[in-house]
DNA sequence: GACTGACATGTCTGGACTGACAGGTCGAAG
DNA sequence: CTTCGACCTGTCAGTCCAGACATGTCAGTC
C-alpha cells in the first residue's frame, strides 16, 4: 500500500474537493489532470472499489443509473498527507524524451537536427496552449485546487519554454558539428566515407 | 511490438555502441542511463532473450561462466530508427512531481511551503551533481553516444535549474498568500477559524 | 585448499496499466 | 414511440515492471 501507485492519490486528491462518481472523475481527468496523470476507466473503477473497501473512501450517495458517488473519508485524507509528507518523491522518473536524445546517434545528423527542430516547434505550441489556459483561469473559483493548479501551470510553462530553448540550442549544436565534420572531410578526403556513415 | 516498451529501445541503443552481455548492460544502466531509464535484472535478461528471438539482436560470443554477448543486428538498428522516426514521442508522461503539486492543498500552508523549499534545495543538489559529471566529461571518447549524452546532460542541467527557480518562486507565492489570509483574518476575526482549517 | 567477491544467468509473484469489450439507463428530440 | 446521445458501471487479456529469490562460476588470496 506504500510503494508507488499514485493513481490512488490522484483520485483521493480530486475527491478532497468534492464527492464525485467514477464517471465524473473520468471527465475531470480528461480536462485537468489528464496531462499530468492519465487514467482510463479500466483503472479508475476498480481502484475506486478498492479504495472504498479499504475505508479511504465512502459511498456518499447512490443515484440514478447505478451511479455511485464517492466521498473522501478521514482515513483517505490521512493517506494523502502520509504520501505527501512521508514518502520520498521520485526525482528521476523514466523519461522517454531523454531516452530519445541518447539514441539520436542512430540517425543521420540531418535526421537528428530535424527531430530537434520539430521538438522546438512542439514545445512552442505547448507554451501557447498553457498560456491560453492561463487566460481563462481568472474566473476560476478560489479553491485550494485552483491555487495549486496555478503553480502547476506556471511549472508547465517554464518547462516547455526551457525545452523550446534547449532544443533550439541542441539543434544548432548538431548542425555546427555537422559542418565541422564536413570541413574536416574536405581537408582529409580519406575520412569522408566513414564520417558519413 | 510497437506501443511503448522503451526498455527494448534502450537496450538496442546501448548495443549500438558495442556488443555487451546482460551483466555489462546492467552496469551501464547503473552508471549512465540509470537516471533516465531505470532497469533491473529481472527485466533485462528476459528482454534480451526476446530481442534475440525476434532477430533484433544476435549472440555474438559465448564466454566463460555462461556469458552471452549480444550484438545489434541490421533489424535491430532498423527498429531503433523506426521508433525514433515513426512513432510519436510521448510529450505528457505521468509526472509524480506535478501530481504532488496538485495535491498540496491537502497540507497546511506551512507544510506546503516547506515541501517547496525542500524541492528548491534538492534541485540545487541535482544541478551540482550534473555539473560535476560535466567536469569529467572532457575526457570522454568522441562517440555519438558521448555527443548526444552531452546534449542530454545540458537538458538535465536546465531542467533542474528551472525547477530550482520555480520552486523558490512557488514557495514565495504560498508564503505571500498565507500572509494575505492572516491580514484578512485580523480585519475580520469571524473568518479566522475557517481559514486556519 | 577454503573462502570471498565479482561475474553471470535466470525465475517468480504481484501490482500497475492499456485498450478493448460488454452491458445497462435516462432524457429529449424527431 | 423510437432512436440517439450522454450517462454510468464494470471486466478481461496481455504487457510492463519492481523486487526478491535462486543458482552457479571463476580469479585471487590467505
Amino acid at each position: 500500500m506504500s510503494t508507488v501507485m499514485s493513481l490512488r492519490h490522484a483520485l483521493l486528491g480530486l475527491l478532497r474537493e468534492q464527492p464525485a462518481s467514477g464517471y465524473d472523475l473520468m471527465q475531470i481527468f480528461k480536462l485537468s489532470l489528464g496531462n499530468t496523470w492519465p487514467a482510463t476507466q479500466g483503472q479508475i473503477y476498480p481502484e475506486l472499489g478498492k479504495l472504498a473497501d479499504a475505508g479511504l473512501l465512502s459511498v456518499s450517495e447512490q443515484g440514478a443509473r447505478g451511479r455511485k458517488e464517492y466521498a473522501l473519508t478521514e482515513a483517505g485524507l490521512a493517506e494523502i498527507r502520509h504520501w505527501l509528507l512521508e514518502t520520498e518523491p521520485e526525482l528521476h522518473p523514466r523519461s522517454e524524451s531523454l531516452l530519445r536524445i541518447f539514441l539520436l546517434g542512430a540517425l543521420s545528423r540531418e535526421e537528428s537536427e530535424n527531430y530537434l527542430r520539430w521538438l522546438t516547434e512542439a514545445s512552442g505550441k505547448e507554451v501557447a496552449t498553457l498560456e491560453a489556459i492561463e487566460a481563462t483561469s481568472a474566473d476560476w473559483p478560489d479553491t485550494d485546487l485552483a491555487e495549486y493548479s496555478g503553480l502547476a501551470l506556471e511549472y508547465g510553462k517554464r518547462l516547455w519554454l526551457m525545452t523550446e530553448e534547449w532544443s533550439a540550442w541542441a539543434a544548432d549544436q548538431v548542425a555546427a558539428r555537422t559542418k565541422a565534420k564536413q570541413d574536416q572531410a574536405e581537408r582529409d578526403p580519406a575520412q569522408e566515407e566513414e564520417d558519413q556513415k
